[in-house]
DNA sequence: ATGAATATCTAGCGTTGCTAGATTGTCAAC
DNA sequence: GTTGACAATCTAGCAACGCTAGATATTCAT
């Protein structure tokens, strides 16, 4: 009984080369760029295919937003790893959460911009999301074990400045001394 | 040569009501219910009559979006006019700001997310949005006419809880911790 | 009253997300 | 092996979108 292995293997591998095709087309030329005709061609199927795997193309973004959830987490435990206080715990975290958002612009728009029904504070929230926030609260408030006031604020502005920077809203040239002062307020609260 | 006259002030009122249009659609349905077969419905005009008005679609939000710079400048102003001191002038301008987007989630979106050629930090920032800024600095930094990092990055907190209490990512339920926590942050800087 | 200029509309192009129905391929039963 | 059912895949098309060219109606100076 390999076939249906087989089968399950192709879907499994199709289902990726869609996902990964669709971050790739974003990040190159914006999530506009993302057609269901578009993808169909890349992955040399014809559309229907793509219904087989995703229920419409908000499903194929929100994939792509879920995978970006798992590479954040890994990238701010990552980052945080070598710290050796608070402090500098906080700074690395902040330091790879922005850079993050700045490399893969259209990844972190997926994520944080364009679906409404991936929610956080909630009874059905993703695992990938629930890891992301616990990532950061290890370094904000690592004895704290509530959901973190705390941790929602300090995203909230490490969000909010990436929203910023990106959209050209505030000086590219003041982001040193934005991130000095975010480190700051985290570490003092 | 009253007909001249005449006519100004009508295409500025059907401008107007182009505008109010998409505004109240966006609100009610969201922004993709804003459709340029809607808006002349709505306005009982042909859909080409839009063209004469506006260059393309993304005109006609970037003119709702600066209409709500407006609002939200007068607003901030407003609630920050009968604070005594610092720290209740940054209490007052948080809250205000948040109720604000809060209020008008569509036109927020509008001014925040949906357009980007609006910028800032930039020679050619449109007066509507420095002013609003202004408005902020104000508040955070009255003694500092410069640009202002601390203005910047309350700011950033700002928008970043605006857009992820929108998107429920964070808990409705501390919404008041957090702006005790962020009014604390920005007095102490 | 008439002709030019302006304002407005009708009709349509190309593209989008998505789907029904036809067509091809696969595999077990005889 | 052949056949028939089932699954996989494609072709073709719908309705709605932003936007525009060309036809028509309206307005105004002469």
């Amino acid at each position: 009984m390999g076939i249906a292995e087989r089968k399950g293997r192709e879907r499994a591998e199709r289902q990726q080369r869609i996902t990964a095709a669709a971050r790739e087309i974003a990040e190159r030329e914006g999530w506009s760029a993302v057609t269901i005709r578009r993808l169909a061609d890349t992955i040399e199927y014809s559309q229907p295919v793509l219904y087989a795997h995703f229920a419409n193309r908000d499903a194929i973004v929100a994939a792509v937003a879920i995978a970006g959830f798992r590479d954040l987490a890994a990238a701010l435990r990552d980052g945080a790893k070598e710290a050796e206080d608070r402090q500098q715990a906080i700074e690395a975290v902040a330091a790879t959460y922005l850079a993050f958002a700045r490399a893969q612009p259209a990844l972190y728009e997926a994520m944080f911009t364009l679906p409404t029904d991936l929610h956080f504070a909630d009874s059905e929230t993703r695992p990938e999301l629930r890891d992301a926030f616990a990532a950061l609260s290890a370094a904000v408030a690592p004895s704290n074990t509530e959901p973190g006031v705390a941790t929602e604020t300090f995203w909230a502005t490490l969000h909010g400045l990436a929203a910023l920077e990106r959209s050209g809203r505030i000086r590219d040239s003041a982001r040193r001394e934005r991130l000095a002062l975010v480190v700051a307020w985290a570490f003092a609260s």
